[in-house]
DNA sequence: CAACGTTACGCTTGGCGTAATCATA
DNA sequence: TATGATTACGCCAAGCGTAACGTTG
């Protein structure tokens, strides 16, 4: 399970030829085939089907695997390589869209004032982002259940800690059957057209509420305008912070699904510690 | 960072010797040194101090990347093999000591009634049992801030969920000046002597309710007995669940930590996905 | 038959062991 | 000075590229 050899699996499992592979990776085709043989040799299984080139079960089995695993071999690199450099006072805490809740920006404003960056990600790069070091606290959201934590990707040992909850509220178009409601439960909406975002994926709402939830269109930018955009034009519906400009956003009553907001970091030192205490209370 | 080196500088870390090392992974005293050398050619610094060997500070913070990486490559290998094995029928579910709450047993228990193994391991084992496919399902239990995730090893590619929280009781000796209170806030006991065991670490502690709670004792093992033992024989106080059987458990009132167990689990498929959604309520 | 993956084969080189050398408690 | 890490060096094999060979849409 050399990680060259899986990060090779990976790159073809993914362009779904050896040859684009190869050319990717700088070997030549040959190169491509014979660690591919190698790691189905080691493991003693077929990994891939060829032409057309797709993971047999084990294969994609090794794939979850793999690439996690090789983005915790990136950040822990990354890590040990900027713990070494300049011990900056600078303080960076990155944050997904809509992390920053008004609370928590009161409480990043101080007093005390700190010498802050922060950067805005992917909710999917926060994490990451934090293991290497290249932020030092990050801040991501999600939709889960009251008191579950996020599903974070599994990055390298960090800490994670919740630090706000908040209601949501379902968007609806404007002029919906539904838009007209005082509140809504999520079991009301099983059979509606639901849009399939970083933020509310679908499949956190079968995990809670059971089968159903058809997906009309699939986002994956961060973008809450343009999301707002999609749910009016009818696309589907999904899930917003109630406190969100959502177009005739619904309270969800059914308390069963809240935004969530979860504090990351590994170890802390000095100004990053005193800010990660004002964060949490 | 191939991990064959990583393996042998975490094995030269923990025994504090290149040629221990090289003994115990079957190399020449030879053969770790260059191997040691390539790490640190490749990182670009050192990582190791030699005579006596210690890590360096970048070497200490590689460690604590390297030991949860190397377990994750494992466990992923593990699991790709018996994925590919036989599909059992048979159920296994990991549960750390305490995990197990009268309400689970019940639901555990069904019906309908199925075919179960339950498997004792320590805490810091069931996620990684869980991970690597030996057990289907996994209960860990620990304490936690209410509605904060568990700290647990960070394995692999697991999904998370919140199924019980209840009370916490300190524990205390008989006679002890706090043993006859209704109810005790953790703010009262900073100043307190404390057991560190597996279940109730003191740095949780000093996470939620600030620093104090000096350490009278390391207790590394599991069980529960031994435990109210210790804590009867004045060598440090715990939090027990509200409802263990503890030596004069006076309740924590001050509502700020909790009893928590998660349920771990990797793809569910067939009986495993019904016994967690049982679980789960 | 054309595109693409596999196999054969030679060559380079990474990485091991042996043994000599260096450093430190 | 003895213990233990490093360096020198030779050897083997892992693994790459070139090129010939299957195989399948």
């Amino acid at each position: 399970m050399d990680p060259h050899l899986l990060r090779t699996f990976v790159t073809v499992a993914r362009r779904g030829s050896f040859s684009a592979a190869a050319e990717e990776l700088g070997y030549t085709q040959s190169a491509v085939s014979q660690q591919v043989a190698t790691l189905e040799a080691d493991l003693g299984l077929a990994l891939l089907r060829r032409r057309p080139v797709e993971p047999t079960r084990a294969g994609a089995r090794l794939l979850e695997h793999a690439e996690p695993l090789l983005l915790r071999l990136r950040a822990a690199r990354a890590d040990v390589l900027r713990a070494e450099a300049a011990p900056s006072s600078r303080l960076t805490i990155a944050v997904s869209p809509l992390a920053v809740t008004p609370d928590l920006a009161v409480r990043l404003a101080g007093p005390p004032r700190l010498d802050l960056t922060i950067r805005a990600t992917s909710r999917d790069e926060v994490a990451a982002v934090v293991a290497s070091g290249e932020a030092d606290l990050g801040l991501v959201d999600g939709v889960a259940a009251p008191s579950d934590p996020l599903r974070l990707p599994d990055v390298g040992p960090l800490t994670t800690l919740g630090v706000a909850e908040r209601d949501l509220a379902v968007a609806l178009p404007e002029g919906h059957p539904l838009a007209g409601r005082a509140g809504l439960r999520l079991a009301d909406l099983v059979d509606a057209l639901w849009l399939q975002t970083p933020l509310c994926p679908v499949e956190r709402l079968r995990d809670i509420a059971g089968d159903g939830f058809r997906i009309g269109l699939t986002y994956t930018g961060d973008d809450l305008h343009t999301v707002l955009r999609l749910v009016a034009a009818g696309h589907g519906l999904t899930l917003l912070p109630a406190d969100s400009p959502a177009p005739a956003g619904v309270p969800l009553v059914d308390p069963r699904v809240v935004h969530r907001v979860e504090l990351l970091h590994g170890t802390l030192t000095g100004h990053a510690q005193r800010l990660a205490e004002r964060l949490r209370q």
